[in-house]
DNA sequence: TGTACATCAGTGAACGCGCGTTCACTGATGTAC
DNA sequence: TGTACATCAGTGAACGCGCGTTCACTGATGTAC
């Protein structure tokens, strides 16, 4: 009983975390349950055994990614340096590597516009994992409150995801890469100017 | 020959009118040729000779989208009043009416993420569309020079589209509220220590 | 002005493919005696 | 320790539906004489 649980628990988890990969990189519609379960070593049939739909995965999956792009943001921030950690977080995050690699970027970047179309379960599972990350983020944000500090961050992470998702959009590379270059100018800029001067 | 060709030219235009619309409200996977069709009046058998495919159709929906959103951001600019043109601008899209009615608001915010998957003609319309209006708006954004003006542009429409991206993801009405109020006002505060200070 | 004909925008049945879902099964793993 | 049996994670064929696309057609609009 227990072997057989663990190894369908190990498998559980293989599926949601390739899923989360195949999801962030092609769209939440641009992957089948077919392709998902080869590209983790499975057949399709097996699937029903371990969500009770598509829409089931797509909620794991969401929050699996969740987890994932706030880690890299924080592992930004606590190896930020000489650099303030606000600094240290639009470098890693409007950096055409991230960019380039949405399957293991920011969901954000990649899945807000679609997850804001899908059913309750899945907004519901995003808007958990929005606010226990923010949370967690808020911390690195400059600001005399905690709830300073959250509006900082949902500042930096709107204008942030919102320049991913365009600089991807871009066809032309110059203009893509300038646009990152740019928000990322204009951020550290107004992050600088609000630090020395007091909220009004 | 000319009515013929006159009608022709109408629908077409209904039907792109239609698409960039329903695109908009349902993302560019959520809605079929023959919904689309009978929604501009037809039947979807007629959809071929107007489109070489459905591509195509949303590489011209697109630029019809974009036009819409900008027409938008133009009017709420052109009638600031008191206030300066990016705070009506800010005024007008981080509302919840903008957010609750996605078919009608910016393409960034409902778009951006899945035209970034889509084949090159349909991200090559799009950036042509994002070059052309962007530099019209840039006209309202404060700065020394056009290039300065651009890049303000470039900061606050990221963070614009963003966050009303994030606000429609979010399952709860009250946290949604909260993170257009608080991007709102964070971009204000930026705008305004911005506007006072001179560019390093 | 009126009639016969040509054009062509739009119709609707049909096709084929992909994808989500179901289900009877298999064979490896673990249990009972 | 070894053999017979039970469990169950994973298999793969099959189904049905939706959607993009094709095509022979129709009937309204415009042209020729």
């Amino acid at each position: 009983m227990s072997h057989h649980s663990d190894r369908k628990a190990e498998t559980h988890d293989r599926i949601v975390r390739q899923a989360a990969r195949e999801f962030r990189g092609k769209g939440l519609q641009g992957i089948g349950i077919a392709d998902l379960m080869s590209k983790a070593g499975l057949t399709h049939g097996g699937f029903y055994a371990h969500f009770g739909g598509k829409d089931a995965l797509i909620e794991e999956a969401a929050t699996c990614a969740a987890e994932e792009s706030i880690e890299h943001l924080v592992a930004a921030a606590e190896s930020a340096g000489r650099r303030s950690p606000v600094e240290a977080m639009l470098h890693y995050y409007l950096h055409p590597a991230h960019r380039d690699n949405p399957a293991e970027g920011c969901v954000l970047a990649s899945l807000a516009q679609e997850i804001a179309r899908q059913p309750d379960v899945v907004r519901k599972a995003f808007t958990r994992s929005l606010k226990a990350h923010g949370a967690r983020l808020a911390r690195y944000m400059p600001g005399d409150s905690g709830e300073e500090k959250l509006q900082q961050f949902m500042f930096l992470i709107s204008g942030m995801a919102g320049a991913l998702a365009i600089a991807r959009a871009i066809a032309e590379p110059t203009l893509s890469n300038a646009w990152l270059a740019s928000v990322r100018r204009q951020y550290a800029r107004a992050f600088r100017l609000m630090a020395k001067k007091k909220v009004p």
